[in-house]
DNA sequence: GCACCGGATGATACTTATAGGCAAGTAGGA
DNA sequence: TCCTACTTGCCTATAAGTATCATCCGGTGC
């Protein structure tokens, strides 16, 4: 994330929270720097360790309670992959996921033939669709390099650099 | 589900052990049936408990180890919400999630044309995608008619059978 | 029908994630 | 600078999921 991005994401967080005419703290602060700076999509415990490096004294509690605050402010989102802890993303526009079904890694795609996808015919009355998100489940290059490293024990897996058949 | 379809369905489920050389124990056969029944996405927690009005001394731990079992055979999906638990799905094939955002209610959706979308163009040496997943995010029946009750508290929430305003 | 074996089960305790209450502290405005 | 309301940090509690290990049971060979 360039500088200049940065610094208008930490705007944005200022004037959502003089809109909502919340306090900013600086704990507040440091959990949002903390989320902005981060290409991955980390787990409330994820933060709470990055933010403990500039506030040590900073709980746990307080954490999960100020990100809850950031979604329900619209500054990051909630996302989630089964088998581990709620995750959150710090992009709020429209993108999709790329989510490795061994380790649980979380990549974005920025794809805009999926931001116009035909929403299904539900009745408007059951249930009112808001937006929509792609999950595409698979294996990532780390788990898919480790299990060719593990399948192949006794073939020397260390072996000239290791064979690139993908 | 219709008779014909469980019986298929547990045909299914006998095929899977067998192929694996895994026993068929009552645990098993009880927690598919309690799963296969339900038309909702249960977590683990309500499997145990459907599960507990056959099998009364079946263990927690037991629920969990056989519905990841499932998993790995092939029988159940698992799904997940933010700020819910696992849930499983005992539909295997391609389909899509309505997922409210207040109550977490999953609902499917089958729709041939979000069957057919175009897979992102990722380098198959850093992620290979398998199938994908849209969930459509939005507010249930259930959660809406209660917003509106608790919006208008003095006008009489419960006057006249409602305004039907959707 | 019976015995055996390997894997499954059940009880318990443990870990992790999350929530509520309350006193003390702090941001932001007068 | 002071005041007030909101936030924070601590403690405890709850829920979900996991690890371990002795015991039990399904499946198979005899």
């Amino acid at each position: 994330m360039s500088p200049a991005d940065k610094q208008q994401r930490l705007a944005g967080f200022l004037a959502a929270h003089r809109d909502s005419g919340l306090p900013v703290t600086i704990q507040r602060r440091a959990v949002f720097e903390a989320i902005v700076e981060r290409p991955d999509h980390p787990t409330a415990e994820q933060v709470y360790r990055a933010v403990r490096q500039d506030l040590p004294q900073i709980s746990r509690m307080t954490v999960h309670r100020i990100l809850g605050t950031f979604v329900s402010l619209g500054l990051v989102t909630k996302t989630c992959h089964p088998g581990s802890a709620t995750r959150f993303d710090p992009k709020t526009h429209q993108h999709h996921h790329l989510v490795c079904l061994e380790c649980g890694t979380i990549i974005d795609i920025e794809d805009s033939r999926l931001n116009s996808l035909p929403w299904p015919e539900v009745d408007p009355r059951e249930f009112a669709i808001q937006d929509y998100h792609v999950h595409f489940h698979g294996r990532c290059a780390r788990c898919r390099q480790k299990e060719r490293e593990s399948a192949r024990p006794a073939a020397g897996p260390r072996g000239a650099g290791g064979p690139q058949d993908t």
